[in-house]
DNA sequence: AAAGCTATTATGTCTGCACATAATGCCGCC
DNA sequence: GGCGGCATTATGTGCAGACATAATAGCTTT
């Protein structure tokens, strides 16, 4: 008799990786779990639910449980906030503020964060170092709605470890992309120009209103990895 | 009187946001939630776990909840079969094998799979089209071990098709990178050489054997999204 | 003062029961 | 035969109580 709701989920995942239950196959009710494994039904029901979330099982009332036709369909990342992900190399993080001042966000920007075209916004260029070299060049508009009147220093902290600390909880998206690097990132970043770069876009909304739209440009060799 | 454990996940959120728990506060109990939500300790659980696999919540026994210092640290992708994926956009997916031949991998590609740098596997070349619009390059290593005797005619059903239907559930790694593309790359999609490509990198093994190390190049304009 | 032990505490999990809800499929009616 | 409604069924969620476990804080001992 196994127990435990970990190990239920172990056993499941075990027979459908052996092929004792093929995809698209019906598994038994909770209630036979149940009685199978020696526990109770909410037991089976934590193991199997767990299961679902991960996509490997497709639960529906009444139907029941069967196995996902498609191996792996979701996979979980960590978003870190850089000097975070910097530090957990081993690396010393630095920054420097290139650029800030007031002005008319490009139109894909603007319709992004929901605001007019020609809204002023606070306009930000950084560069991330890891051991002092170019790690991430930053393009980050700030809408001065949600800032307090005379603005952080953003030379001191930046832009987005103020805001992780000082802004509510914010909901937005998350794009990954691949860009060649402009003539403006290849000097930034001391990198030849066309340089293949991953591309993390970023929008975050209070409920009420745009807080921040960012791109980060990161250098030639970022990996994002995940396991299943 | 609130229940239902979305509901508390809602509430809890909702003042997290708002700021009434600013981040690194300690929560109120388990216990507490449950007096003031007027249910069962359970069911408050269930709410505070639920946001603390999704990175907002933090919990420590003893210690209690505490709210995450950094909000949305986590996003959770999909990993669409490529088929799927062009169907889901409403257009027409089809592949052509380019190559498919016995050959000894390159050495990154043979220790990724944990095989020694002079075993054989199978080499596929697939090149995957969106209304007739270059998609996705497929570069594919296959270990024979896994596979049957006279092999799939991968020319009718996609390597990756194949793979998914036939092959036990299976664990691996995925990446995600930019990379430039090569001259040979770029004569096959019919793009400028040099273009950057957004890179998907998947690793995938039997509880006992590697399968296949896939790397797929996708069109430049790809993106990769996903809400937080 | 440093080290080790112990009581306390909040979360983690389990049980057994109950009712709610979404689907399915059967049955009877026209 | 086709249609609509109802019983059945598996999952979804809830409750109250219990014990397990990790981690802290305070106490005791050396």
């Amino acid at each position: 008799m196994i127990n435990a709701w970990e190990d239920i989920r172990a056993e499941v995942l075990r027979r459908i990786r052996a092929r004792d239950w093929p995809p698209g196959d019906l598994i038994p009710t909770e209630e036979a779990l149940a009685l199978e494994f020696g526990c109770a039904r909410a037991t089976g029901n934590r193991a199997l639910r767990e299961l679902a979330g991960a996509g490997v099982l497709e639960r529906r009332r009444k139907s029941g449980t069967r196995v996902a036709m498609l191996p792996v369909r979701r996979a979980t990342l960590e978003i870190p906030v850089i000097r975070q992900e910097i530090e957990a190399r081993g690396q010393v993080h630095s920054f420097r503020l290139l650029t800030q001042q007031h002005t008319e966000p490009p139109v894909p920007v603007a319709s992004r964060l929901g605001l007019p075209a020609k809204a002023r916004l606070i306009y930000l260029e950084t560069l991330h170092m890891a051991d002092g070299q170019p790690f991430v060049f930053e393009s980050r508009w700030l809408n001065p709605a949600v800032l307090p009147a005379p603005l952080p220093d953003f030379t001191r902290q930046s832009a987005n470890e103020w805001l992780v600390t000082h802004i509510a909880y914010a909901m937005g998206d998350i794009a990954f992309s691949a860009a060649n690097a402009s003539v403006h990132e290849a000097e930034m970043m001391g990198i030849a120009p066309q340089s293949a770069l991953f591309i993390t876009e970023r929008t975050t909304w209070t409920p009420d209103a745009p807080i921040t739209f960012v791109r980060l440009a990161h250098a030639p060799g970022y990996r994002v990895q995940t396991m299943v």
